[in-house]
RNA sequence: CGCGGGGUAGAGCAUUGGUAGCUCGUCAGGCUCAUAACCUGAAGGCAGCCGGUUCGAUUCCGGCCUCCGCAACCA
């Protein structure tokens, strides 16, 4: 079976994770898990990207040196792992040694192969933002931030990428579904359809020594997203080991809306100026804003993964991101509508469910052999609804895939209403065991169908199916004080 | 004419070229195995506005209005 290699888009440390990337990683998890399930060997991916300005300023500031300040970031990302129950199997750092030598060695290639050069340019810089400004981020020729402050223009000498060279091939590469949901894929055609420009990819290392040096030329670092993409090849051992990366490349990738453009068009470019394969898949992600607002420290509507869980536990968590997030909208996210769902689905539907189902099957005496749970689970394999599930998640549709779950929860519930096992226990007994070994089969069934989604809630349910009892409620209520 | 997303029941969201569904909330009833849970039913929508294509559009096309991202803690 073909392996399968996934990765997240390395998160940026210059802030605490915040719950956007949750959602990636969680996906990524769940993606990773259902291709285990399937018996694929995978590799699951993720990291940190430590480079560039905003961490060099920020460390400065701090008066730390760079290392010492991602060495504190990188740590907070991963224990994310433990937090949300990841299944990652390896977390690159863009300030690993190997990493910086496998940069090192793709800017060299792309160097040999001629699509690199120098030249100078000018650009104009806002001196209240401290970035540069490119044309289309003006209003009136001035930054819409700080219009009272002049651009400044510097002239500063750079290493260039030649993108250019590559419109035709990104555009036949566009002809597959490079990219989901197809509506990003169509706009990052017309971008590319647009003309595609050669982009710098240095700046001068004594401005901005916080980076991987440029071969051959001690005065320029790269910059930073050259060398973050390089990541999803050093990972899988790229450039010495080539048994591992001809075993894992290509990559499905992860990333945010807001990374479409770097990952579709600018990191395939680089690919082929390099000679290497195209990515296998880009999933976009859309943004999580709360209360009808971006994030914001100052607002106060910041929701951290670690609150959530803290409030919520990890699957209920899970669960919210795999069917209450939309997979490739904007989605908005509060505590409250957390609640909501926690309440509805996993309290009253699920938890719920499986409470009165062992109950009763407790009570009257149900019992099963461990052969059975086998035989329903190839009976399950086999049928159109695991098919139908199978489909959405072999498509990164997992909300899609989650609904066929819960649609099984509400025809058990009316199943076990219509069936009345506990009035019907009374005068026929083997008739109210008969409809509860039915309900249980579809509980083993929806354990299965949890496995890569809530690894934990799916064992838990698997447990009492196997001990027919149950110590305590899965998704005890929360409510609200009033 | 910079790029992109959205406007569907009180709220949050699905969906679809042919009587518009779900969750929460509300009201009424049922059940009692269960986590005051579960089931049934009801009320509540001219699917932002205007025009076009069509036998038929909420769905396709054009225009308009309007909200929101593309800077900060950015997936």
């Amino acid at each position: 079976m073909k392996p399968f290699y996934i990765t997240t888009t390395l998160p940026y440390v210059n802030s605490d994770p915040h719950f956007g990337f949750a959602v990636e990683i969680i996906r990524a998890d769940i993606i990773a898990r259902w291709k285990r399930e399937l018996g694929h060997e995978v590799f699951f991916n993720t990291g940190t990207d430590e480079h560039g300005i905003k961490i060099y300023r920020k460390a400065t500031e701090q008066g730390i040196d760079p290392q010492t300040y991602v060495d504190g970031f990188s740590k907070q990302f991963r224990v994310l792992r433990e937090l949300l129950d990841l299944s990652w199997n390896n977390f690159v750092r863009t300030t690993d040694p190997h990493h910086i030598a496998a940069a090192e060695k793709f800017w060299t290639i792309v160097n040999e192969r001629g699509y690199i050069y120098k030249k100078f340019y000018s650009i104009k810089y806002c001196v209240g933002c401290e970035l540069e400004k490119t044309d289309s981020e003006l209003v009136d020729g001035k930054c819409p931030i700080h219009p009272t402050y002049e651009l400044e223009l510097i002239n500063e000498e750079n290493y260039f990428f030649k993108a250019s060279a590559f419109q035709a091939q990104l555009l036949e590469l566009y002809k597959r579904p490079l990219v989901l949901p197809d509506s990003r894929l169509g706009e990052v055609r017309a971008f590319v359809e647009r003309g595609v420009e050669d982009f710098s990819i240095s700046r001068l290392a004594s401005k901005m020594p916080w980076g991987v040096p440029v071969p051959n030329d001690p005065a320029q670092v790269m910059y930073v997203w050259f060398d973050a993409l390089v990541s999803y090849l050093s990972a899988i051992g790229w450039p010495e080991n080539t048994t591992s990366f001809e075993k894992w490349w290509p990559a499905v990738q992860y990333c945010g809306k807001d990374n479409l453009r770097q990952q579709s068009a600018m990191w395939q470019s680089m690919l082929a100026a390099a000679g290497l394969p195209f990515s296998e898949k880009i999933i976009i992600n859309g943004f999580i804003v709360s209360d009808g607002k971006k994030m914001s420290k100052s607002i106060g509507n910041v929701i951290s993964p670690a609150d959530v869980v803290a409030e919520f536990g990890v699957d209920a968590v899970r669960y919210y991101v795999a069917r209450r997030v939309s997979p490739f909208e904007d989605s908005d996210v509060t505590m409250d509508k957390i609640r909501d769902a926690f309440n509805a689905d996993l309290a009253n539907g699920l938890g719920n469910l499986v409470s009165r189902t062992i109950k009763m099957a407790a009570t009257y005496g149900v019992t099963v052999s461990r052969e059975h749970w086998a035989e329903v689970e190839m009976n399950l394999k086999a049928s159109s609804a695991y098919a139908e599930y199978a489909g959405h998640l072999d498509s990164y549709n997992i909300q899609l895939a989650s609904d066929v779950i819960w649609n099984d929860i509400t025809k058990l519930d009316i199943f076990i209403q219509e069936k009345k096992p506990f009035i019907k226990v009374k005068t026929d007994p083997e008739g109210a065991k008969a409809d509860l070994v039915y309900v249980l089969d579809a509980l083993w069934g929806i354990a299965v169908y949890l496995r890569p989604i809530m690894p934990s809630t799916s064992e838990k349910i698997a447990e009492s199916l196997r001990t027919m009892s149950l110590a305590e409620g899965l998704f005890p209520r929360k409510d609200v004080k009033k």
